[in-house]
DNA sequence: TCGAATCCAATGCAGTTGTATTGGACCGGA
DNA sequence: TCCGGTCCAATACAACTGCATTGGATTCGA
């Protein structure tokens, strides 16, 4: 997923390609993380990044091939989040800290990650309407509900999987539009872990 | 909420002006529920609703206008589902059955309903950037929170009920974009459902 | 019947959009 | 040294945007 030099082409390559497209895909997030996703165009985007519209465009060829490198960055970034907040448990940590902790890595909950969190709910609603771009997307909720009803105890772990990646995600929804205050969705977070957690009668 | 005639004016009224403006806006929904928000321009929602621009620019001095009357349908538009289908179920109808029957009347299950899913989901992208017309989706949830908290029981019922509605709208978001069937969304809701309604150890 | 107001079509305008094209600076290898 | 390539700035262009303005058709109270 990561190319690491990307040196496969003919002559003269002295700049870093992959780099430079990055650089440029955090300008775009900027701009959408600020005004939102229809506020992105090239224009906008060179001029965030500190660069001539020019460039961006020798970069991306297409506006849509663009954004499906920010998406990608997205995913990336906050797949990092979730694996340095894992890897700063140590090994074999109890499940149920386990999940808060992934959980409250992707939520928006400091100025820093809200950013983020608005650029993904934009990339969601952008996929909506473009199947084509969706599949990414997709794989990784598909792949999450596997990973998280490995860690659920007790018979019908993956609907529980699936309620608990879905309130997750409209948690985020309802902190980005300011619905829910940070508290209240720790709340209803721990909550709902209590509820999968303890057994029932 | 709803104007009856609206004839504060002065002179000659002879068509209903609310009328027009709501074919106006079903018709702006029917063409961001297609092809996204930022596709919704004067000229497209005109030619969606068979009219000239100019009568698009008569009944909506600005642009923003017209998208903050459009969010206010769609919200009326939910309402009236849920009403119905709470209607249908007579008085005093049992609490779990009662949230289900609410939840599955907001949730994007059929095509018809689809489209309005699609449409919410775009406004609250559009929200999480303009706080402005972010005032009435947050009032809604907070009133939805504190309805669904009087139902549930036992202590702790607020956390429930704002995990609840978080988990709604995530399932929601996730039939939109496809990660999950109509079939998982409601084992996961009937699974919580089950969560919440079940005595605990 | 005569203004006056509404309704709405038509057109114009300045600004922005994505993209194609051109041209030149710079560098590699031959 | 020269040449083919990369890198990128500049410009052009047609399409589109929201909005303002104009003007005529229609309708209603006086």
């Amino acid at each position: 997923m990561r190319r690491p030099c990307e040196t496969i082409d003919t002559m003269p390559r002295k700049v870093d390609t992959h780099q430079r497209r990055t650089r440029i895909a955090d300008a775009l997030m900027r701009v959408a993380a600020e005004q939102g996703l229809e506020a992105v165009s090239l224009r906008h985007v060179a001029a965030a990044a500190g660069v001539s519209p020019g460039m961006v465009q020798h970069y991306f060829r297409t506006k849509d091939e663009m954004m499906g490198f920010a998406l990608e960055v997205v995913r990336d970034r906050t797949q990092v989040r979730v694996t340095e907040a894992l890897a700063r448990l140590g090994v074999e940590p109890e499940p149920r800290l386990l999940l808060r902790t992934m959980i409250t890595a992707i939520l928006p909950l400091d100025a820093e990650t809200r950013d983020d969190g608005r650029v993904a709910l934009a990339f969601l609603a952008y996929t909506a309407v473009r199947p084509a771009a969706a599949s990414a997307l997709r794989e990784d909720t598909t792949q999450m509900t596997a990973f998280i009803a490995r860690l659920l105890p007790g018979p019908g772990a993956e609907p529980a999987a699936a309620g608990l990646l879905a309130l997750m995600e409209g948690l985020g929804v309802y902190l980005l539009g300011g619905h829910y205050t940070t508290e209240q969705a720790l709340a209803a977070l721990d909550a709902q872990l209590d509820r999968l957690f303890s057994p029932r009668a």
